[in-house]
RNA sequence: UGGGCUGGCCGGGCGACCGCGUGGAGGCAACUCCCCGAGGAAGGUCCGGGCUCCACAGGGCAAGGUGGUGGGUAACACCCACCCGGGGUGACCCGCGGGACAGUGCCACAGAGAACAAACCGCCACCGGGCUCGCCCGGCGGUAAGGGUGAAACGGUGGUGUAAGAGACCACCAGCGACCGAGGUGACUCGGCCGGAUCGGUAAACCCCACCUGGAGCAAGAUCAAGAAGUCCCGUGCUUGCACGGGAUGCGCGUACGUUCGAGGGCGGCCCGCCCGAGUGCGCGGGUAGAUCGCUGGAGGGUGUCGGCAACGGCACUCGUAGAUGGAUGGUCGCCACGCUUCGGCGUACAGAACCCGGCCUACAGGCCAGUCCGUCCG
């Protein structure tokens, strides 16, 4: 889980990162990281989590597990990253294995552009 | 023991590790430790309240809601008891339970006929014809007893009566209405007596009657902080469209109406009336919602006792139980329980608080408990 320093609580930010930032998807989930120099202490994530994933009891569970997941990553992130990870309708029924590999695999290329 | 009916309850458990949020303690700080942390429906947002702000000058007309009676409640469209009607052998269940002689409308299909009833078959009299002398055919009438249709055909049974029949008349029954008596707080029930032959259904069609109803909602609302571009007006200065000072407004553009000949707003919607009044209505495009409070102790839960058929209420003792705001309440693993299984495993219903309560409605794998009815077996 995400102390509240990591988390991405402004629509504003929302905006930039999934107009500008890099994207990649992957079956369950689409991520978009982007940078922003005015702020470089620590990276912080957000989710969209729409109506299309279920319910809301399921759009919870997708939220948390998504949330539990970021964490291991953001030590191999920039302080002044922000990414925003995006849950397609697929992420509802997938198990837990298979949403940390398709997020790792996402970041892992997004990560290569930015630094590439 | 089988099948039902009613009411209530649970809705995975235990443990380990890693996390998140509120609160508390310690610390200069990083941080550490402790407590607590989703539901019976948290859901739909359909009713009723609390709370907050606005309004409170009335009258009329509309609009919406409720609809047997009595009680419960802060209140209700909820709950309880009872009454009436209907269903069931029964426990029990069901009814959007005021009015159809105030008026208007509608009544499909079938059927001859569906609302000041109706002659298709049948029955009967009369007239004419035929004739195997018992009827047949045609005409003109009478007839609602019988058949058939329908959800529904203008009471039922028996008699008098008649050509055949008919509330045409009579008795009883049913139903309707008036009165009287008894019981009940009441809806209503029971009994008596009289009356007139006794004109459907639909009000979840309009409508009529009685009663009730201010508006908006926690993005309510309060406090604090920050910020102020642009536009307009006034004054001063000069380089005549800029600077400075003061005031007003608080996004821009277009359009319409208006300032004592009153736009617009408030008094729930309209009219009258009253009050406030200088800007306001509409369209197009754009922008914004920081912190703290509100924020959880409340018509609160449990136990006992008393009153009450009950819903519920009184008293006493006792318990302490989420408070987020891109939104915590989670993730992984082990054991057990249950259900599938191709014996590898997989799954564990419906569903996630958002100011708070009381209800209603809807969703729900599986399971438990109590009462009660009918049947069967034993005694």
């Amino acid at each position: 889980m995400l102390s509240s320093a990591h988390r991405l609580t402004d629509g504003a930010s929302f905006r930039e990162a999934t107009r500008k930032g890099r994207r990649s998807g992957a079956r369950t989930v689409v991520v978009h990281l982007a940078s922003d120099p005015s702020l470089t202490e620590t990276p912080r994530v957000g989710f969209v989590v729409s109506k299309a994933v279920g319910n809301s009891v399921t759009r919870n569970r997708v939220k948390r597990r998504l949330r539990h997941l970021a964490r291991e990553h953001l030590s191999s992130l920039p302080g002044s990253a922000v990414l925003v990870v995006r849950a397609l309708p697929a992420a509802a029924t997938a198990s837990y294995a298979e949403l940390g590999a398709d997020l790792e695999r996402c970041l892992r290329r997004v990560r290569a552009e930015v630094s590439g």
